[in-house]
DNA sequence: TCGTATATTGCGACTCCCTGTCAATTTGAA
DNA sequence: TTCAAATTGACAGGGAGTCGCAATATACGA
């Protein structure tokens, strides 16, 4: 068993809630890539799978995950939010390509730094914070992007 | 006629696009007020006033002026997006209240200063930037909130 | 000022991403 | 094993925003 799956059951636990069949399959999927998802985009590849997960359940799930701490939830301006798991990952915020939609990470000790003095300047208790570049990545400006829909 | 009527005007034309009746009355009722507001209730305040302007022009032309640069459109994770005006506010960040929803604004030019650092190692062209840090507010932790729903 | 090509509007239906409802099923503590 | 309580799946429902289209408004050139 995987350190996330303890880190589940022990959440679920704590906060009085079930360790059930549907749960341990979305977090193993979530698990298996290592990339950015979409809802749908899990729910897909648990029918692929077999899973026998409803859509429902994997958007009920996702948000349980959220809140223990083991998954993040992105908005980046679409319809539809993104995820990415947390474990094994540090923190880090991103820059977005307007042009082929690709996500790159970044992490900066000075930004974290700056929250903190903002937050102690403005009597705020910090609970999370998101920063999102977007711009034009190196590929595209060199004109050697993928193929993309944007 | 304000300056942000000018900047609009010249916009459209630059664009290739009329100057039209509902255009000039949805900016104007988005620069009647100082603080973010969503589509919904700036159409409904379009609305008490008898202007005559669909809800799918308010939309359109809130797209409008984002393109402009006039208003900017955040993006909270809420279900709606919120939006407020550019002119005479200058560039700034958020700080969300999860517990009264309230927006503080701040902002620290060494945020600026690192953003450029970290699109230069990356090649990456910056478009905009949104950063946003969540937790509760001063009065909040002091459990002197005024009322609210979340 | 007038006529005309073209952009815009309002309407309402529609899409998309979830979320709520509820009967049936599963979980887990005793 | 028993059983109350939590969870699930199916699907209807909801909210925000978008789209198609016929009617209308804009602005350019004469």
């Amino acid at each position: 068993m995987g350190k996330e799956e303890k880190t589940f059951i022990e959440f679920l636990r704590r906060t009085g809630q079930k360790v059930t069949r549907a749960r341990c399959l979305v977090l193993e999927e979530v698990y298996r890539h290592h990339d950015h998802f979409d809802a749908e985009a899990l729910y897909q590849r648990l029918e692929k799978r077999r899973a026998g997960v409803s859509r429902a359940t994997v958007y009920r799930t996702l948000s349980l995950l959220d809140r223990s701490g083991l998954v993040r939830k992105m908005d980046l301006g679409e319809a539809r939010s993104l995820y990415e798991h947390v474990l094994g990952h540090p923190h880090h915020d991103h820059l977005i390509c307007v042009s082929c939609g690709r996500i790159f990470e970044f992490e900066h000790p000075g930004i974290e730094e700056i929250q903190n003095q903002i937050c102690a300047q403005h009597g705020f208790e910090m609970h999370s914070h998101t920063q999102q570049i977007f711009g034009r990545c190196r590929d595209c400006r060199a004109g050697r992007s993928p193929a993309e829909t944007s």
